[in-house]
DNA sequence: TGAAAAATAGGTCAATTGTCCTAGGGGTGG
DNA sequence: CCACCCCTAGGACAATTGACCTATTTTTCA
């Protein structure tokens, strides 16, 4: 392996720094001075902007499979896999409160943008409607499954909102809660017929 | 009155354009532009962008001031009122699968630019919170109100966030029939103590 | 060792940004 | 008529941006 990091740190530094600042706001400089390397030897590895925020979503797709199939692989019921999802809003309360969600603030930023690489942020989003989908249907939930996944999606988002806009992490604990009676409401009730 | 607009039409430019393309990505000459005046005239009556800013957060703030007072005026039930509320997805369903939330999409920018605005900004969500706080207490549910209405304004914002995401203005429909639904449920059961 | 390739540094470029200044136009009141 | 003031226009400014190029260093490998 002749290259071991310095495209990786760059896309690394990038994703936070888009997270924290925002796409626009971040400028070729803030990334190469977060890494530590010149703009010159920056232009070597990413062509374009854009090439860099490909390099980004595609970090975030790629490591959000990997959470999903993590949650898959440790074998928990249908309903524990989907309480491992609320509970992201916990695992980076701080983050949230601070930043808002990473996909949800890049996704609405690309939009207003008009940016072309919208699509590909959007899939992050299908990963985790798609897989909440699939884990409602083994719940049982069936034609329901992916309005329930959607619900799911669209409370989270909105917790990431107002947690950030009030500056309030407890607003999330109490939410979580919700989403997660709400989630052993969902269930087929298993006495009725 | 000598001045009819000018620097109303300005504001208002501005705040459709901070909305559309968001407040960073907007610059002066494209709202020079979308009034039909010069850069020159414009700097005559707003010295700074952030003048600008905190004139289109005062607009925002005065219209929905006014509509809830509109709302409080029709002498409805306080059900009625956050009915209201609700609806407003449904009355904006359009803007916001393009744009989002103005209030939501700003206050985020405006967080991850770190700018000295987003106190003002967060007052729109304040005051969303306040007046439904009000309306959960008429309807009875004493403590549990602020709760309430935080918990309103953040299935609002999600349901925003992932209409935008999706492109799909049908899952505005479902999901505020789900809110009303809810609704229904919040007041404390008449034939109970 | 030595040549080819990969990687880095630093500088240049046009374009755009927010900010600011000055000249002029168009009324009103003396 | 002239002077005054509100408003407008257009240009100039330094700073920053994304993009690009060319030397120089470092590494690889025959």
């Amino acid at each position: 392996m002749p290259q071991p990091a310095t495209k990786d740190r760059i896309a690394e530094a990038a994703d936070q720094l888009f997270y924290e600042q925002g796409f626009e706001a971040t400028s070729f400089a803030d990334i190469a001075a977060a890494v530590g390397i010149s703009r010159g030897n920056f232009y070597y590895h990413f062509k374009t902007k854009d090439e860099i925020l490909d390099a980004v979503i595609s970090r975030r797709l790629g490591s959000t499979r990997a959470m999903l199939q993590d949650w898959q692989a440790q074998g928990a019921s249908p309903a524990g896999r989907i309480t491992c999802f609320i509970r992201i809003l916990i695992a980076n309360q701080a983050k949230i409160t601070l930043y808002g969600c990473p996909a949800g603030t890049l996704v609405s930023e690309l939009a207003k943008l008009d940016h072309s690489a919208q699509g590909q942020a959007n899939a992050i989003f299908t990963l985790f409607r798609d897989w909440l989908c699939r884990q409602f249907q083994e719940l049982g939930c069936g034609t329901r499954s992916d309005a329930c996944a959607m619900h799911l999606l669209a409370r989270s988002q909105g917790v990431a909102s107002l947690a950030q806009a009030f500056k309030d992490p407890e607003f999330i604990n109490s939410e979580v809660q919700q989403m997660q009676d709400w989630l052993a409401g969902q269930a087929p009730a298993p006495d009725a017929g």
